[in-house]
DNA sequence: GCAAAAGTGTTTCCTTTACACCCATGG
DNA sequence: CCATGGGTGTAAAGGAAACACTTTTGC
């Protein structure tokens, strides 16, 4: 039988927003052990017998910080021969495949385990080094489906406490998305008018200024935009 | 070491329309071995030692259909255990996993191989069977990635003849999406407005009616529209 | 009172939608 | 000449973008 045998890794991309400092972060490793030894990297893991992909993808996630909420789905999976400079020259040994994972994550409770040494950091998105495997193709291929994500689905309020105040959901969309997007009151009013916030009539007060309502993400109310195009812009 | 052992398949996704008949077809296989035997599935096939992903669903596209044109993309990877009976019961021995691929063929050009007693033919996607393995799950899958992909990619002129009339690609859209879209008159003059369809001048006389102009996609002049968010709807 | 942040409203412009209508050809 | 499909134009409605203005708080 000329059939390949794999194994299968699992490579995570993980991003958080700093709201404070107004970053888009993604979690990276240092290496330490070959190959790419002392480089960054996805935080990645192989997958164990009787394990699935997801869980594969979980536990990683689970090793490096601990969160009480997140949004995770697969994103593409890379398996030419030669990715992976484990595999034999002539690739006739084993191949190895790695199946992306995209994830989301609140940042105020993600607690970095296990970070001695600084070996698992935050970096900003903009400013990656070059990182070991493919990894900063599969990091731009995840930035690319985060910013569509935010467009038509709900996944910011993943990342956001139960109540909100429409400035925070404004900070995470504008994080992201860049600055170049719609101003705050067109966005307020937009996102209003679909009818999936609810204004809790709870007020919060940040300093100076008017205190502002808490609102709540209706999941019920939002059913009806489940796969339509473009909600928010 | 615990780490599972891998063979992957790849499983297509061929999609294709029958103008004429006004109907969205996909390619279906009655398996001739065990597990699922005599019952219909997508077109797969194990990858080879060497042999890259893509490359493998190539091949396995080759074998049944030879093609002039076509669009091929990634789907999605589905490997829990459990998910291929020929999986031991505990998934402690080899596991399956497949990586699915998306094409879209020309029709006319697509003329169907080894079609010994019927074995591989063309279904329509809304009346497809019940189908081996988890192949329903991920037809339905493609079948969404394929409206998407219609609404913001220049697909359609990959299946479509170097020129063409503007009634040809009314009748892609429609057949796929489905009959609830933008009437013909505002279809046309919202793309002839984007610029990326070039008129010939020349004419094309189908029977009774004012000839059709025939029309040419200018790629270079598409560029600028890439990424961006629904260029048609 | 004044700065700062929240929230409302208005004006302009552009796109979408639903049609009506004209054009060129075969039979 | 009329049915058939190709092609153009337009009026009404709706949404996006820019920005001015009001409200409510801390200091």
């Amino acid at each position: 039988m000329n059939l390949a045998d794999f194994k299968v890794g699992v490579d995570n991309v993980i991003f958080s927003v700093d709201s404070q400092e107004h970053r888009l972060l993604v979690l990276l490793v240092k290496r330490e052990e070959n190959p790419f030894i002392n480089q960054w990297s996805l935080p990645g893991t192989l997958v164990r017998k009787g394990e699935s992909l997801e869980a594969s993808a979980q536990r990683i996630l689970a090793e490096k910080i601990r969160v009480n909420n997140l949004y995770l789905e697969q994103l593409y999976t890379f398996g030419g021969p030669h990715r992976d400079p484990r595999e034999s020259p002539d690739s006739f040994g084993v191949r190895y495949l790695s199946v992306s994972y995209f994830a989301l994550v609140r940042f105020e409770e993600a607690q970095l385990l296990s970070n001695n040494n600084h070996k698992t950091t935050w970096h900003i998105v903009q400013e990656v080094p070059q990182l070991g495997f493919d990894h900063n193709e599969i990091l731009a291929y995840g930035y690319q489906r985060l910013r569509n994500k935010l467009e038509y689905s709900p996944i910011a309020f993943e990342i956001l406490p139960e109540l909100f105040t429409l400035n925070d959901l404004y900070q995470v969309y504008s994080t992201i998305l860049g600055e170049n997007f719609a101003d705050y009151s067109n966005f307020r009013s937009r996102l209003l008018k679909l009818g999936f916030l609810i204004d809790t009539e709870k007020k919060v007060s940040r300093g100076a200024g008017r205190p502002a309502s808490l609102y709540r993400f209706d999941a019920e109310a939002f059913a009806p935009f489940k796969d339509k195009p473009f909600v928010f812009v």
